[in-house]
DNA sequence: TTTTATATATGATATTTGTCATGTTTTAGT
DNA sequence: ACTAAAACATGACAAATATCATATATAAAA
């Protein structure tokens, strides 16, 4: 079992603020895991009671609107944390989340950190301005979802994509999405999606390989209205 | 100048988790003062350097768009802190903050209680379990932008200003928005929202006077698709 | 491989929403 | 009270988006 003190991606979370001490502790009781592409890490709804840490892999934080869709809320990458506020919450989680591709986290329990948070205040000050941050994000997020164009939503997620998970020696961006997950990040209905795709394909604005995407043309694509 | 410590509105922030010597210091230092209807308290971009304490009063927190269009994020109730968020980060607004009606505002300055965030761990506790709230709320009204109709939105708004206001004696909802507002909530055109509440109107599920609006078939707005 | 299911693609059409024009009402200022 | 400005309202139309149908391609299973 590898020792949180020395793992390279506590420096990308909150966890890099816990002392020695504390990372050794933390290191006798996670657990360890590898999450299949597809699979559920768990559920709206299902008490987390702990957080996870995503040591490789990507994930989708998805929930169910009324209409029955899912809304992709974010995307968890290398070195996030999921689940911090199941650690100052009592509810159950309001998200999905479902791995993208093949993931490798740890799981550390909710009683064994919450010792931190209350004891170590340069742990959850950074805490603090992580949740800040990602509230920041958040509001950002609702006013794209209010007031841009399909069009531009998906151009803006494909602009993401690329600068988070950069490309390939061939240019395609690494990480691989469904149409219907492009959708559901995008928030709208799956033909619409590829409808889109196709038409910056035409445009030439990306090129697509099965499900792989590849901008060919980033300056008109960041000027999508 | 009220005192801090006295102060019954403290107990709806997480000011209620200091200490009465905090509370007292904190009274020296804070400003307080009336914001009148329709005034900016601050605009995106601008440094707060510090929280402000709704004792009275709404406040409406917006981000221009792209587009041109102001999207409302949040309403701010009494009871309410504004600004928490650059208490932990160094980082310029991203929100623009205008009364809706006459306010009673308190300012503690940010060096002034930062202090306490590092040092009382039942503060920055209480404060992460409010953002931990936000966050969740965030999330919610990012799947409603992506997947709900914009009546089913604006009925949204309206059974959420029903419950959050209440109502005067004669059932109009205790808190007055333009036009502009509701679209501004909602995401969507002035003439869209204006056209949705006629359409409610005429189908009796609210009566409307001036700006004034009320709920007569809350039943049948819950139900609004 | 063959079959079956799933994902992608696209056309046709309906619905939703935005934009522009214009008139009316309300509000604010003098 | 009078005038100007702003807010509200509504029609006509355009644009964006969803839905339904159906075809093809791809992946999974037998």
């Amino acid at each position: 079992m590898s020792k949180c003190n020395q793992c390279i991606i506590k420096q990308f979370n909150s966890l890099r603020a816990l002392g020695k001490d504390d990372l050794i502790r933390i290191s006798g009781c996670k657990t360890s895991k590898f999450v299949q592409k597809g699979e559920t890490l768990f559920r709206e709804g299902e008490s987390i009671n702990g957080v996870y840490c995503v040591k490789d892999g990507v994930c989708k934080l998805s929930k169910l609107s009324e209409n029955g869709k899912d809304q992709i809320v974010k995307l968890v990458v290398r070195g996030d944390l999921i689940g911090q506020r199941s650690l100052v919450t009592d509810e159950k989680s309001n998200l999905t989340a479902i791995a993208l591709n093949e993931m490798e986290v740890c799981f550390i329990p909710k009683n064994e950190i919450l010792h931190d948070l209350s004891n170590n205040a340069s742990f959850s000050l950074d805490m603090l301005q992580e949740m800040a941050k990602e509230l920041r994000i958040a509001d950002n997020i609702i006013v794209d979802m209010a007031q841009k164009s399909v069009k531009k939503r998906l151009a803006d997620v494909l602009i993401y994509l690329h600068e988070t998970f950069n490309t390939d020696n061939s240019g395609f961006i690494n990480v691989v999405l469904s149409r219907e997950d492009y959708a559901s990040l995008v928030g709208t209905a799956t033909e619409s999606a590829i409808r889109i795709l196709s038409q910056f394909k035409k445009e030439g604005l990306i090129t697509t390989s099965g499900k792989h995407v590849k901008i060919v043309d980033m300056d008109v694509l960041k000027r999508v209205g």
